[in-house]
DNA sequence: TGAAATGTTGGGGCG
DNA sequence: ACGCCCCAACATTTC
């Protein structure tokens, strides 16, 4: 029996037709259901890059999201203007009762939902916020005495602990089913279209060439990729050259693919096999790895929300007295892979190419920032999230307060990585680095790490010169190092 | 989800 | 045979 008659569901970072908690609610308690986008200009404006490969991919998930809603005989309503006015205006228009979106938990993202709210309440429309983006949200995580956590691994035993708990069993991984009676998926307007990239203002990008496919339809291909790879996936993560991670990363940012689809394939739920996490000698190492991975995820976006002045500043606080430089200079040569560390060039050059770095190099590069440049992180946080086509603010801050040892179960700072060491280990044949710095093609592979060590004579037999084919480390690992660990002890001290 | 410094051990060269 | 030194290999501690 619908407790409403007429919903709006607004899709936000959930772009796919199943498996999907506000469409499912909505579905369940109103005769009529709606489905809006919106374009924010909110955002849109902000971005610097008008080739921004996020709004390329968003623009082609949505318009197969449409289909795929016309298809149920709905259809999806593509808006562009601020959300923050547009969907009161709509739900306000359409009539509806009630609106129904997927919990954010970004600031930015919390200051226009509470708007939102706030405007459908004192039209008389009941706002719904479901949980959507994640397994365990919020509150539902805590310690004994009712806390959020700050530690990883008590976080961890309690998501598990949880999970095994929920009953019925697993039902926070179960798939949403959406079942539209006929009819219940509102059709468009003849007059509704989808609005292109340049009469947004963007432009496309060669997302294609680089095998980012948009949508539902890219999502489940990369999660049939990564099921085959997945026990391979402890083993072969860290190594940049190989293919050894998901791929998903971009998925779960726009939700192309669901959070609890990742996480039954983590626990082997989809083969009727033992969960991962149970002890035993045929323990699914791979899967478990990647579990892990997923439950960072939603340890960062509990941080995020418990403690959002981590947001703009280090969530330790006596790390505001640590003492940066700055240098426009080094930054501009950490952003343009030219500080003379091959992996670390390697790595930018990846990120500015094709939007994405593999997650071992965003901890090299984010350590090296920190505590080789010994530049303030936000300025590297803030370079990440306009080049990172999976760019989350969760997982980057949460990832760049890691690695400068300001946050929440943090590396301590005194485990400074190595760069040349990093190198050695995992691309120890070079192959990741030639792949993005080709002038360092001709030098063997034992130099290739710290090129500056290669003695005269190799040097002139394979034509390389430093300085003039590939710059000179711009800053000494020794010296660098022993000076970030007197600032950090410093700033610890103080605190 | 380190690395470097320091400490310990034991084999082998040598006088 | 023995003491001594060197140093690699590994372990521990310190940053």
């Amino acid at each position: 029996m619908p407790i409403t008659d007429t919903a709006l569901v607004w899709f936000r970072r959930d772009l796919r037709d199943h498996d999907h908690a506000p469409l499912h609610h909505a579905l369940a308690d109103a005769a009529k259901v709606h489905c809006v986008f919106v374009f924010d200009t909110e955002i849109l404006d902000a971005l610097e890059d008008r080739a921004d490969r996020r709004v390329a991919f968003i623009h082609g998930s949505v318009t197969e999201l449409d289909e795929a809603l016309r298809k149920q005989g709905g259809g999806l309503r593509v808006l562009h203007g601020r959300a923050r006015d547009l969907i009161p205006q709509l739900a306000r228009e359409l009539g509806v009762q009630a609106v129904y979106w997927g919990r954010d938990y970004e600031p930015a993202a919390r200051d226009r939902d509470a708007d939102v709210i706030l405007q459908l309440q004192q039209a008389g429309i009941e706002p719904r916020p479901v949980k959507e983006h994640v397994i365990f949200e919020r509150d539902e995580v805590l310690t004994l005495a009712g806390k959020p956590f700050t530690v990883f691994t008590p976080y961890k035993n309690a998501w598990l602990k949880r999970l095994r708990a929920t009953e019925p069993p697993l039902i926070d991984v179960t798939v949403f089913p959406v079942e539209a009676k006929p009819g219940q998926l509102r059709a468009l307007p003849a007059d509704t279209r989808m609005p292109s990239l340049a009469e947004m203002g963007f432009e496309p990008t060669n997302n294609a060439a680089l095998g980012i496919t948009p949508g539902m339809t890219g999502g489940r291909e990369r999660l049939a990729d990564f099921a085959e790879r997945i026990d391979g996936y402890k083993d072969r993560r860290d190594f940049p050259a190989v293919k050894g991670v998901s791929y998903l990363s971009v998925h779960l940012r726009f939700g192309t693919v669901s959070v609890r689809a990742c996480a039954r394939l983590a626990l082997g739920l989809d083969e009727g096999q033992a969960p991962a996490g149970s002890a035993s000698d045929s323990a699914p190492e791979g899967k478990i790895a990647w579990l892990n991975e997923l439950i960072w995820r939603d340890f960062y976006f509990a941080i995020l929300h418990h403690f959002p002045h981590a947001a703009t500043g280090p969530f330790k606080p006596e790390y505001e007295a640590l003492v940066t430089d700055q240098d426009a200079e080094r930054l501009a040569a950490w952003q343009e892979g030219r500080t003379g560390y091959p992996l670390v060039d390697a790595a930018m050059r990846q990120l500015n190419t094709t939007g994405y770095m593999h997650n071992r190099l965003r901890m090299v590069t984010a350590s090296f920032f920190a505590k080789h440049l010994l530049l303030d992180w936000r300025l590297g946080e803030a370079y990440f999230a306009g080049k990172l086509i999976d760019f989350d603010q969760s997982a980057n801050n949460g990832g760049w307060q890691w690695a400068a040892s300001t946050g929440c179960d943090a590396q301590p700072y005194f485990r400074i990585f190595n760069p040349i060491n990093q190198s050695e280990k995992f691309d120890a044949e070079g192959k990741f680095i030639r792949r993005y710095v080709p002038e360092l093609t001709k030098v063997p592979t034992k130099y290739i790490h710290a090129p500056w060590t290669l003695p005269p004579l190799e040097a002139q037999s394979c034509g390389f010169v430093l300085g003039r084919d590939y710059p000179a480390p711009i800053v000494d690992h020794a010296t660098q190092r022993a000076e970030a660990l007197k600032r950090y002890a410093a700033a610890a001290k103080k605190g």
